[in-house]
DNA sequence: GGCGGGATGCTATAATTTTAGCATCGCTAA
DNA sequence: TTAGCGATGCTAAAATTATAGCATCCCGCC
């Protein structure tokens, strides 16, 4: 059940919650300014309360001012945003979409992490026999 | 330049994009029946020409009927769509987002899979050094 | 005390998105 | 030929989304 509805969000609900989801909490005025094209400091509030309505945020007081943070915990988030992206660009398949990661990002790879990698391939590779 | 602004899409906007990104192509029926909670025929309708028109989506005719296509390459879509996910929830680094996968899906990797997986990271350590 | 800055609550309005309906066009079969 | 089916073109209206503005509240400070 309640499968994230990402998909149900608005424009701005969905820009909303990607910037709150990067920062893990953030109050009005760091998400307008992460905003893209960013409307009145109102406008950015008037979201927010929608959002909270609808379940996806909540705010706690902090000092003076409001912090927001996601309803559903990131790792679940995640999980739904990288099963939709393979659904939608890999044709299901999670080996496709590594290997496309592997391929983009190959550069920026370190030795280091390449070797983690590797390894934890192997450990999926023992403990899947 | 030509970012794939698939930010500023709306949400139905997006829901078709991702149809017809996860098909390849696809008519207006496939579209309306793969949309959640389909709309009227007619919407669907609408909604692909403001596509075009935004220049998102190009159609031929094809016997009797239009089949669209994306205008933007998949390749190109689908790492925009990568980035995006790295950025929002492995704060930028793609070697987190490629352990998360293996961790999601270690299960349904066969050992084939995991050894090719495994071949790739071999070789892009041989490059990178 | 009382003033200024920074935040929130609330409400109205503008703009966009989403949807449906009717007119048409081309093809096929009776 | 012409009736019917399956598409599209176009337009108007409903519904939702996005935005701004004003009132208020709390805090620190002169």
């Amino acid at each position: 059940m309640s499968e994230t509805p990402y998909a149900e969000l608005s424009r701005r609900e969905r820009q909303i919650m990607d910037i709150i989801y990067a920062s893990g909490r953030a109050g009005v005025a760091e998400v307008q300014e992460a905003l893209p094209d960013p409307p009145s400091y109102s406008a950015v509030r008037a979201l927010l309360r929608i959002l909270e309505e609808k379940g996806h945020l909540t705010h706690e007081q902090e000092g003076q001012r409001y912090v927001y943070r996601p309803t559903v915990p990131a790792a679940e988030a995640r999980e739904s945003a990288m099963k939709r992206l393979v659904r939608t660009f890999f044709d299901g398949s999670p080996e496709k979409a590594m290997a496309a990661f592997l391929d983009m990002s190959a550069e920026e790879l370190s030795g280091d992490e390449l070797a983690r990698l590797a390894e934890l391939i192997e450990q999926a590779r023992r403990e899947g026999r």
